[in-house]
DNA sequence: ATGATGCTGCCAGAAACTGACAGCATGCGG
DNA sequence: CCGCATGCTGTCAGTTTCTGGCAGCATCAT
């Protein structure tokens, strides 16, 4: 591999990697020794690029370098199909729909040859288990939590008891078989999961919630020992 | 300046100007000769740039090399966050790749706003069923549907017989518990599944079917009653 | 036909790239 | 305080690549 597709390739690997990335894992990565990865880094900073690094910690690259990135591989094409389809196919309709649209807009930037391998992708998705109906409407949480807006739910717990509550939404997860909406519960003070298909009624209150989504969905993996699952 | 920088340089020239350029002009805007120019022009068209030169005319860069702009609902990035955390955590490693690599193509090219909504995107594909370990590469079946390769097998199947076959691989659908290779098999004559989990040693032929891969699965799909899923 | 331009092969000297090693700086956890 | 992980720089020699110049062919519009 040449010098420069190296560089695009530092540069691609550092827009991957949100969190700081040591340069002996970079360096790894594109095939070169230590040495060499601090000279392309020297090389992309003089070229603009805003790379960050700190003793101890690795390289970030700050957005907003000039240069925009390659086209996707064929691969990436594949990955941005299957993963679509997946959502098309088990999200509520909103979001169906959604992801319907987004891939329609990254198709009008194509290039021919990848716009057809977007059109014939290969890669399906089978049919999964079917979810339970949900009575209410996800996109309805979904507007809640992007918001961060409390909502007023009534829930039928699994031992059928039914109950009303105000939570604070902050993420909803997507389970093969069930969807979950999680959040913190003021009844309980704890942070609580409802399957979608449990709630009854849904009203997406005019208050927001005092904290922030993210800080909540922090809060909780660290209380849940959960990794960050995914890209 | 050295070669890599310039190509960069190259790059963004050939980006500023919309109408064709000669490659004199280009060469003394980069700063060296015009047999090194067309040097560097033939050194981008390799990394896939795809640059016309008409004789009599000049250069121009057709779009599909870089990735332009793009721009999302905060819903159609929230589906495309959840699809790709869903491929990155379902798919083989490759493929998780290129899904995060996608992902971060496309955050490159947000706005800020946008980009901070993929970053906090509240969407969760939680743990799935477990998925049997594949003794071979998936990322060789995806090589083998995509360049339409024959492809050679041993399969054990569900009652245990372990039989050899060539087979024409077109599709790969992901099941929640399984996944499935789909193609067209030599010795059946006919179009078979083949759960990837069960097949024990795979070799891409360097022999391209006869068929193309887009014909098979709409005649597959016919033959089946499947209708299109997802996107 | 002519001119402008794209494009390729060849060659030899010049420039760069590269890895290895040695060393310093910085921040963190003990 | 230490040790450690990490960023960062200098130096050097061997290797690779790059570069310019020249010569020549192809293609297109006029």
């Amino acid at each position: 591999m040449s010098r420069s597709e190296r560089l695009f390739d530092l540069l691609q690997a550092l827009r991957r990697h949100r969190r700081p990335v040591s340069g002996k894992a970079l360096a790894e990565e594109t095939g070169v020794s230590l040495r060499t990865l601090y000279r392309d880094i020297a090389s992309l900073q003089t070229q603009g690029a805003d790379i960050e690094g700190e003793p101890g910690v690795g390289y970030v690259l700050k957005p907003g370098f000039l240069l925009p990135p390659l086209m996707f591989s064929a691969e990436e094409i594949e990955a941005l199909v299957l993963g679509t389809r997946w959502v098309a196919d088990r999200a509520d309709s909103h979001l169906s729909g959604a992801a319907r649209n987004a891939l329609a807009r990254i198709a009008a930037v194509l290039p021919a040859d990848l716009r057809n391998e977007l059109d014939t992708s290969p890669l399906l998705v089978g049919p999964g288990a079917k979810l339970p109906a949900d009575s209410i409407d996800i996109a309805l949480l979904r507007t809640a939590i992007r918001m961060e807006r409390k909502l007023a739910i009534t829930y039928r717990s699994g031992s059928g008891e039914a109950s009303a509550r105000t939570i604070w939404p902050f993420a909803l997860s997507f389970f093969d078989h069930v969807r979950v909406v999680i959040g913190w519960c003021e009844l309980r003070e704890s942070f609580r999961h409802f399957r979608t298909d449990r709630i009854e009624t849904a009203a997406v209150l005019d208050i927001r919630y005092p904290r922030r989504r993210q800080a909540m969905l922090r809060a909780w993996r660290e209380a849940e020992g959960i990794p960050l699952r995914g890209a």
